[in-house]
DNA sequence: AGTTCATTTAACCGAATGGTTGACGTTCCG
DNA sequence: CGGAACGTCAACCATTCGGTTAAATGAACT
């Protein structure tokens, strides 16, 4: 279990709830990409997806190493597991049999 | 795999980067619980409060019966796996023995 | 009928969000 | 040196957010 701090979550999830956020991620996901790489594929400024790696980062999603004039982004998946742990906490409420039968009943 | 629709997937990651509502999906685990109920452990009005519902309902994370004059909230813990499952696509990340590695080599 | 209880709605406020443009460092390259 | 490439920063704008208070709805209780 990894125990993350409530304020953490908060940028965490708030993170995740933006699609390119999202979209981002996944394309760290496959490798490592430049700052310019991440924004190609969004119809948005430069300026505009560099605040959508800003908020990555502050969620700690994100790790940033600059080379040179460009800065190279990583996926930090640790705190992912922090919201994984904290959404399994539920897990029995959608895969508990009592939850079927309750679904059947009502 | 419950795919969730991105939209919805920006709904629930909203709905719980918020402590508020975080809180109220905890307390909405061990029963359900009148609108009044859920607001009562917070120092904010009940509008606010009702808000806060508002957005969890949104997402789809709390279902209501109204009876009578108060209304019964409930966990609608379906979105949740959706999420869950979004984050388990990363979980290589976090688990593999690469990344411990990786960060051995770093 | 009148009042009280449970909750929503409306209007408003300040702060944060997501976007823009333009100016500004750096670094690489000729 | 001079210029192009990579990225950030600052200012600005519209929208959303999280909160407030006050008024409105609807059900329940004398």
């Amino acid at each position: 279990m990894v125990e993350l701090m409530p304020e953490r979550l908060d940028a965490v999830f708030h993170a995740l709830a933006d699609p390119t956020r999202r979209a981002m991620l996944r394309s760290l996901a496959d490798e490592e990409k430049s700052v310019g790489d991440l924004a190609a594929p969004f119809a948005m400024s430069l300026a505009a997806a560099s605040k959508h790696i800003k908020a990555l980062e502050r969620a700690g999603l994100v790790g940033r190493t600059v080379r040179g004039r460009t800065h190279l982004c990583r996926l930090e998946p640790a705190p992912m597991a922090g919201a994984h742990d904290w959404l399994a906490f539920y897990q029995r409420f959608w895969t508990s049999r009592l939850d079927v039968l309750e679904g059947l009943l009502r």
